[in-house]
DNA sequence: CGTCCCGTTGACGGCGCTCAAAACAGGTGG
DNA sequence: CCACCTGTTTTGAGCGCCGTCAACGGGACG
């Protein structure tokens, strides 16, 4: 029931440019026991160089998804471990009352579903958001790569600590930015560093499910990008599937201003 | 500067009641390569009975903190792993503007400073709240454990995975309850199933620290307290240190009653 | 052309933050 | 014992942000 209609003109532009340098070099083919993503930093990769000797055929495939497809779905039994290699994915959690959280959006490089290890169900939802490209492992396998080499672990480990951080940091957010705030640094996660002013970003997200990342009402992100857009910082047309930051000082400026003093600093 | 000089009349009492079954049970003397506790769902335990036959002396060391005491501060480099044993202690994190973030109240069973493992520095500053006692281990042994023993990774590994899940909860809690519900959630929290009504339980935070946990002032916990007590739903007197249920299930009405149905559910 | 969905804008109200003041407890020195 | 000071807790008044309700415009589609 999202309206992802705008992909379209998201992959017809030049989506590529925003994601990460490196992120975007996938190697085709699945060579024996190797990760096909082929990055210094993937861990698959690191894993199945090591213990490549044991395996006549490669534990990894690639897949790709499209946009609005469903990568895994909350609750679901955990059938596989997936690394997002390109494009943008979306968490989500639905609460027992029928609303759904927004968790964060996934980028290039993070792993997606570790967190079924323990009770073997995915616990969250992921859906892609524009056309997508993932590593996949069978989760049985990785259960035993985890027992046989401590390596994975810790390079498993560290990972779960970065999201722990980074979840934090979205509570921290929660609790000190207005919606204003939390609209401005949405935007600024979508716009990485190496952007020219006015330069064309997707925004492959309706402004529902913007609602739903940042905790906030629909009306609320609507009032919000109009005045952004009425104060040329923001240029975002309805539906466009895009936005461009016009004046990056002024956003980061409203990201970065705090709600409420709250006066507990008091005590810092 | 927090004011828990509500603590010595938490220990005078019955502190120990709150704690889960088992958890209590600490032995005194430590074995050569066993983990004090000695208790099944301590991963220390499991570890140092495995890899005790390497071992000519005990990793771990039991220790005892005193209310108020820190276990260790945000940005100090790693030096101990640790493991809650008895007792409350409190995670929070300072943010750069210098506002106090609480993050949550650790129980017993629960680590503390795993996260530590990634960038070999606390990322949070963990606070006695009553007295405690917890199971320490050195952060390079406990690295050298995690290498040689695919098991205790995979347990810890669950646990990260468990903190993320509350951290979720925590997040779907600040974007859905109101102040209200935080607080009567907190008090739930601090309330073990097996309690009687009326049964005096231990509160070793301030009004302060308490804003600080929920993300809310000072003075909405005051008025909520207040709201609660006229309303014979709980009782607790102004820096009695402790605090009493004496209507659960209203306690816990507003405790599960939502804020702002935010609309978004129309497309779950 | 009617329907549906998304996006936008306005009006209104409530929750909770801010500012302010006062009650209360604990400690210290006279 | 009392005065005094400090820190915590309580309560009140005001108001700004944001959620709710409602209406409207526009594009997609049958």
């Amino acid at each position: 029931m999202h309206c992802l209609n705008a992909c379209q003109s998201v992959r017809a532009e030049s989506h590529n440019r925003i994601y990460p340098p490196g992120a975007l070099r996938h190697v085709p083919d699945i060579a024996l026991g190797r990760c096909p993503c082929n990055e210094s930093d993937c861990m698959l990769s690191e894993v199945l160089t090591a213990s490549a000797s044991h395996r006549k055929h490669s534990l990894i495939q690639e897949k790709t998804y499209r946009p609005k497809e469903v990568l895994f779905r909350q609750g679901m039994p955990a059938t596989h471990l997936l690394i997002l290699r390109s494009g943008y994915a979306k968490l989500s959690m639905g609460l027992p009352d029928g609303q759904v959280q927004g968790l964060r959006i996934s980028l290039p490089g993070q792993v997606l579903g570790i967190e079924a290890l323990s009770d073997q169900r995915y616990p969250y939802t992921v859906e892609a958001l524009t056309e997508i490209t993932v590593c996949r492992i069978g989760y049985n396998d990785m259960v035993r790569l985890l027992e046989q080499n401590p390596t994975v672990s810790l390079k498993v480990i560290t990972g779960l600590n970065q999201t722990l951080r980074d979840t934090w940091e979205t509570i921290c957010s929660l609790r000190t930015r207005t919606a204003t705030g939390r609209v401005a640094d949405f935007l600024l996660m979508l716009t990485p560093a190496t952007t020219t002013p006015g330069q064309k970003l997707p925004l492959p997200l309706s402004r529902t499910a913007i609602a739903e990342m940042l905790g906030i009402t629909l009306e609320t992100v609507c009032r919000i990008l109009s005045r952004l857009i009425r104060d040329k910082i923001i240029e975002a047309p309805p539906s466009g599937g895009y936005f461009r930051v016009l004046d990056r000082s002024r956003l980061a400026a409203l990201a970065g201003k705090k709600a409420a003093a709250s006066r507990l600093s008091v005590n810092g």
